[in-house]
DNA sequence: GTCTATAGATTGATAGAC
DNA sequence: GTCTATCAATCTATAGAC
């Protein structure tokens, strides 16, 4: 969008998309419905993007490879220091590394509230083309958790890690979805829930403090 | 089927149906599919149940009603055997009772190899009709689970223990649906896993094993 | 119960004017 | 870059013969 305070089209598309295909899903979501909201025409984003599909894989670059790299930078960050140190790093800190940034980039980055809920759909997605293109863009950096995990708890096998960290990951996309929907809740329960929202900082303590538990365990 | 050793036409539907919306999602299934694999002819699911969604509900009923007296009578074994024993009931007692049965229902009932990854992925269903569907069947078993969890962990807030049983939930999910797929396996990781398959039983004590450290923080 | 045939609606994509 | 118009494919669902 450059200098202007209006956004171009291709932009509005990205966020109407995102928001789009976050809550309804890919495959629920037309074309129709996203140039009507976006205020543009149908044949735009074939334009822009050449296809649906380019244009899911778009929703997912934007965000993810600034994402990635504070990622990448916190991951790195408790590995140096922890050398630095002459330590091993700790599960706990590599595990705060990689998900309180996951869960809080809707803060921080301003226009992304919806992008929580996408990335906690995204490896839940029936279609692996659809599912493989968030795959595609996260792997890199969960091999680096991986492994940095595996160096942090030397006592465990490969295959212990493994498991416990799909653990986490399991529950750390579940509660990513539950931001976005409550049929889930009990009925009677966390009413407060609906005035005040959820308390995000509560709610990531929780989450960390659950799954280093059972990383450690 | 009655006493017949070959499936009838409803049933077939059935098996071919669960299937498919288990690894491909229930809107990027067509009943088109389904009736064909099915030996059926197209018209067959709307005479047999009336609509797609019907059909969705029906394979969801014919395993959850079994699925679910299971794991009912385990949850009050557990309530019952303590409440004799004049203690609480303790937390991982009651995710052992409640997961173990959801996770190996695979084994104990013939055919319904393909069940786990329909429900891993159910409470991920983008479209909320589809979701609710599922969520209507399993309600009151949770229900049942969270209120014995609270009453096993007396000194927690209902929100705590509301928020720790949905990361286990999200753990438990997130298993049953990678039994499935194997794509977010590490490259040159697990390759055992291609030969021998996954061992259910460790992995069922793995997955106890970090839910419970987790609850009882 | 099973079949053919088709209605009726929606979809992603594109050609071509402006 | 944006628009209209439309194509070709797909889908669920149903009517009616057998």
């Amino acid at each position: 969008m450059g200098l202007s305070n209006v956004k171009d089209t291709r932009e509005r598309i990205l966020d109407v998309a995102e928001r789009l295909f976050a809550f309804h899903g890919f495959h629920y979501t037309s074309l129709r419905r996203i140039t009507t909201e976006a205020g543009a025409n149908l044949a735009a984003v074939n334009y822009h993007f050449g296809s649906k599909e380019a244009l899911l894989e778009e929703v997912f670059k934007r965000r993810l490879i600034p994402l990635n790299t504070i990622r990448r930078e916190k991951l790195e960050a408790v590995r140096d220091r922890a050398a630095k140190e002459e330590r091993l790093p700790r599960p706990d800190e590599l595990l705060r590394a990689f998900i309180e940034p996951t869960i809080r980039f809707c803060c921080l980055e301003p226009g992304s509230e919806h992008f929580s809920t996408l990335v906690g759909r995204a490896l839940a997605e029936p279609d692996s083309t659809v599912r493989n293109i968030f795959i595609q863009h996260i792997m890199p950096l969960f091999s680096l958790l991986f492994e940095l995990l595996q160096s942090a708890l030397p006592d465990l096998d490969r295959n212990t890690v493994f498991w416990r960290l799909q653990f986490a990951m399991g529950s750390t996309t579940h509660v990513m979805r539950m931001l976005g929907k409550r049929e889930l809740l009990p009925p009677g329960l966390v009413r407060e829930m609906e005035s005040g929202g959820v308390d995000l900082d509560i709610l990531v303590e929780n989450l960390l403090g659950f799954v280093t538990a059972g990383m450690e365990l």
